[in-house]
DNA sequence: TTCATATGTCAGAAATAACTGACACATGAA
DNA sequence: TTCATGTGTCAGTTATTTCTGACATATGAA
């Protein structure tokens, strides 16, 4: 039972191909912090950030800082476990509850 | 098992609230043609037409040209029976298979 | 202190997507 | 012929998203 919004939201941040690599890194690699996925993935560091900010907002990924060994603040992000059913149906459910703004 | 372009298109056509409602308003409706959908939906035609469009190149929806009985063509679309799963494993998969260009 | 690492942010450019307002064409009815 | 209806398209504007290249800050090691 996805709400309009946010299936909107998830589908956004879903229509990118960096965020659809973002998410399989993290999927297959296991968590991992910023820095060291954007050399990984070969994105500039600002842009994956924006990325996963957009992935964040969704509820599609969190993040935590942890400090490593040696004192350096890491944010490492890991996939969040979703489940989204795409139908006729749950597309209709969800367009139903869209508050969007039908004003000029 | 949906392919890495294949649900790029389907996520991309899906990101937009009025594509939604027109898929919504197909469902709920039943077929339809564009220029009574534009009215019921409130949006111009050409605007209309531009997201039919895509929603039928991502294979959600498909047209079929029909004769009125006063002689009109008439273009009428009907959603399409789509199921996808949207989890981070289906995702990862997708990723795996996109062909976008990691060139430069 | 300097270097290498990490974090975040922001202004502006570049690329897409969305939208409007015409235009052209066709048919049946008045 | 004129009107109302349907179809499609296209150029140009506006809005949104994406991306880059700085800048600022912090910590441990050399």
């Amino acid at each position: 039972m996805t709400g309009g919004d946010e299936l909107a939201a998830i589908l956004s941040a879903l229509d990118n191909p960096h965020r659809l690599r973002i998410l399989a890194a993290l999927k297959v690699g296991g968590r991992n912090y910023v820095s060291q996925l954007a050399r990984e993935i070969g994105i500039s560091r600002p842009l994956l950030h924006l990325h996963l900010n957009k992935l964040e907002e969704a509820g599609l990924v969190t993040s935590q800082l942890e400090l490593s060994a040696d004192g350096k603040a890491l944010n490492y992000f890991e996939v969040v476990a979703f489940h989204v059913e795409l139908t006729p149906e749950t597309v209709a459910a969800a367009a139903a509850t869209l508050s969007d703004k039908p004003e000029k």
